[in-house]
DNA sequence: CTGAAAGCGCTTACAG
DNA sequence: CTGAAAGCGCTTACAG
């Protein structure tokens, strides 16, 4: 049996007014008071019980985090790496992290997502979201709490939006590949729609245009967001053409595109030169060692937790923002 | 502003009970007052708030997992991977799972954890912790929630445990390089007293005891859990030792061995046969293609969900059971 | 078959 | 400088 305020109060000789008001620091207690009801507090190892506080003063510390993650895609640890740095950063001001995974890409899913963590009444909502368009969260979540959206950036909804350069980090990429004197240079890039994915493919236009390449289709594959579809990709897009670069735009697809140049055994850089996406470990143990695309996810979880806090507490207010941490180039030996 | 019992009972015409004893199937209640209730329900969009429903009824439909994650350790997706798992699993069985990684390594660090679970209101905990002895969870759980541990199994604690069989898997490894012809097999491991890298150690000396191969204690590096521990270990023992194979313990670890190996550019298996741990997609594009023991993650989580939502709800009583999931060995081309 | 009411453990006006 | 009491939105004996 825990204890509760009731006993902290009567072993102090206060009300458990000011018992309230010591923990919460909320109005003046005399030190000497103080002092007895801390000593109370830590005689009988009293813990607030936080869900009757969140009850009373309808806020929970908690903040609900919706990412979409195939239950297929074990190899996506984009979201994940996004999830350590906010929990990590939430931990210090406060709050708890309530995780669901989107595992099936419905948007229905996603809703119904949002909707059970209404009912355990969350502060704030970071969310990845599937749709290009969030009117629904109008509905779903009106004006209850602030939204921090992550990666990409629907319309429809006001919230602060945390994103990577990917544009940039696109047109870097591609720039380099043509500095190096290529001018046949392969896309595998996710699926269009989502800003993400449509940024870097304006990135890799762009870089083409501004070179005096000329854009082809047909040297772009599309593809879904797993090893196989990575791995199928670059299949295709290696037979028909004579390309002599490949830029991939996601760390899956990348993944998959090297499974299929490892077996094919092609000479990286020498017959294929290649830049992929995101900077994992396992980047620097192929043969060669991949030339990529790093964008700080980690950081970018810091950041949605840093961002979220100071909206819950009002400490800005105001326009929504969107904040772009950079990318970089992490030059290896692919290219 | 949320609707409340009130609303739906006012609107059904009945009182707050029977809309409750309604939401909860919990005494019998009239096809006719139930459809009104479900009627008013619907119109006012009502959703119970859970926040309320915890206080009174003293549960909170919400798991907590505490893992040991070091912020450093941008690579060791194992927990990640777990923790998708039980998610997904979790939310099956109606309850929410709130995260919390242990970052320090440090047992206040963890145990402080578990306390702000309590403070929460958490039905259950899954836990992997650091320490050997969990005797202080006898303070801070009690008996007021299940507690199941994973992927180590501590002492001083009763509850289910989740283990993958990694005795059996470093055997299996072992003895495989061994029937390739090797006699000189070196290892890295993580570090010794949790029962993981217990039981793989054991499993190494095993399976050279039972070849009749002498153990050799300088054939061991005992690394910590990062890239870089990993690699320098490869090049400690590569360089002081004539082993002909190496088996790495640890997927973190494997990483960076592989990264030193690829940097010597080492002819694998013909110098030097090698079997990892943990198969993800990246052990499929090292060159060559990595072989490994698989050890189903995913599989652990859900397992784990499983076994704590049985102890929950009491379909499951009496003696603390161990669950050992099988690993296997994916046999690729580094031995 | 259903309702009136207590109470979960806090916070927070109100009052002095 | 501090206390008495209402109330957050539910669940659950108790009663009929």
């Amino acid at each position: 049996m825990r204890k509760g305020i009731i006993e902290v109060a009567s072993a102090a000789g206060v009300s458990i007014a000011t018992v309230s008001h010591v923990i919460n620091n909320t109005r003046f207690v005399s030190e000497e008071t103080k002092r007895k009801v801390f000593r109370a507090m830590e005689e009988l190892d009293y813990r607030p019980n936080s869900v009757a506080r969140s009850l009373r003063s309808q806020k929970s510390n908690t903040i609900g985090l919706v990412v979409p993650i195939l239950p297929s895609d074990t190899s996506n640890f984009f979201f994940m790496t996004v999830a350590q740095g906010i929990q990590n950063t939430l931990k210090k001001h406060g709050y708890h992290l309530l995780l669901s995974n989107n595992t099936t890409e419905e948007l229905e899913d996603e809703k119904e997502q949002i909707k059970l963590f209404n009912s355990k009444l969350i502060d704030g909502l970071i969310i990845a979201s599937i749709a290009e368009e969030v009117e629904y969260l109008n509905d779903i979540v009106g004006t209850d709490y602030p939204v921090v959206f992550i990666d990409r950036r629907p319309k429809g909804y006001g919230g602060d939006c945390i994103l990577a350069d990917g544009y940039g980090g696109s047109y870097n990429a591609v720039q380099t590949l043509i500095q190096k004197g290529h001018s046949r240079i392969g896309l595998i890039t996710g699926e269009l729609g989502i800003t993400t994915s449509n940024e870097r493919f304006e990135g890799y236009k762009n870089a083409l245009a501004d070179n005096g390449i000329t854009f082809d289709s047909s040297m772009i594959r599309v593809a879904e967001s797993s090893y196989e579809s990575g791995y199928e990709s670059a299949r295709d897009l290696l037979n028909i053409h004579r390309i002599t670069a490949l830029f991939i735009a996601n760390n899956v697809l990348t993944m998959g595109a090297m499974g299929y140049i490892q077996e094919r055994q092609l000479k990286v850089p020498e017959q294929l030169a290649i830049i992929g996406f995101d900077d994992y470990d396992w980047t620097k143990i192929t043969t060669p060692p991949l030339t990529v695309i790093r964008q700080p996810s980690y950081e970018l979880g810091e950041k949605a937790a840093e961002i979220i806090s100071l909206r819950i507490n009002d400490k800005r207010v105001g326009k929504y923002e969107e904040y772009r941490l950079a990318t970089s180039l992490v030059m290896r030996s692919s290219c």
